[in-house]
DNA sequence: CGTATTTGACCGGCGC
DNA sequence: GCGCCGGTCAAATACG
């Protein structure tokens, strides 16, 4: 456990800004901090899958909204467990099975009011051990878990 | 008893 | 217009 390897993926949809360099830490997860090594990648690849994820509303086809604040960070992780504990409380809220992956994926969402941020946890089908999270968008509370604050994590491998 | 998880159904977009 | 695909809801269930 102490060898995994996260790979990070920093999907902006315009100003693509470095995920380690706002002031404000987007989403972050800790997943594990001390296999947090720094591959961050920044890519737009927002492409045209990028309209389905505008609703946040329960049947709300408007669409409208221009970029609303969308962030969205891939995260390459290696590790045997699916969810990965990053100090925020997920509920999940569905299970899918992709036509591109044995494997299902799991949508989770934060269960804190008002924080909209997603989660959704997908596992290779070439690598069983591989497991991709991504996160979409960005709370707007403190992390639960005050044991390990993961911005004290984040400032540490930002010095 | 309250909260999270499970699971099928439903919905909306897109391609043909 | 229909079917596929991906995403979300919501009722039931599990679990502390």
């Amino acid at each position: 456990m102490e060898h995994n390897e996260i790979r990070f993926f920093g999907l902006t949809p315009s100003s693509a800004s470095p995920i380690f360099s706002s002031s404000t830490v987007p989403s972050i997860p800790q997943l594990f901090p001390h296999v947090l090594s720094g591959n961050a990648v920044s890519t737009d690849k927002c492409g045209t899958a990028c309209s389905s994820l505008d609703k946040l509303k329960p049947r709300r086809k408007d669409c409208g909204d221009k970029e609303t604040k969308k962030h969205r960070i891939a995260f390459q992780t290696r590790s045997q467990v699916d969810v990965l504990d990053d100090g925020y409380r997920w509920r999940k809220y569905g299970q899918k099975t992709v036509k591109n992956s044995d494997f299902p994926r799991s949508y989770y969402k934060c269960t804190h009011q008002g924080c909209n941020v997603k989660k959704q946890i997908q596992r290779l089908s070439k690598d069983e051990e591989m497991v991709v999270t991504t996160y979409e968008g960005i709370h707007v509370h403190p992390i639960e878990n005050s044991d390990d604050t993961f911005e004290q994590i984040l400032s540490h491998i930002r010095a």
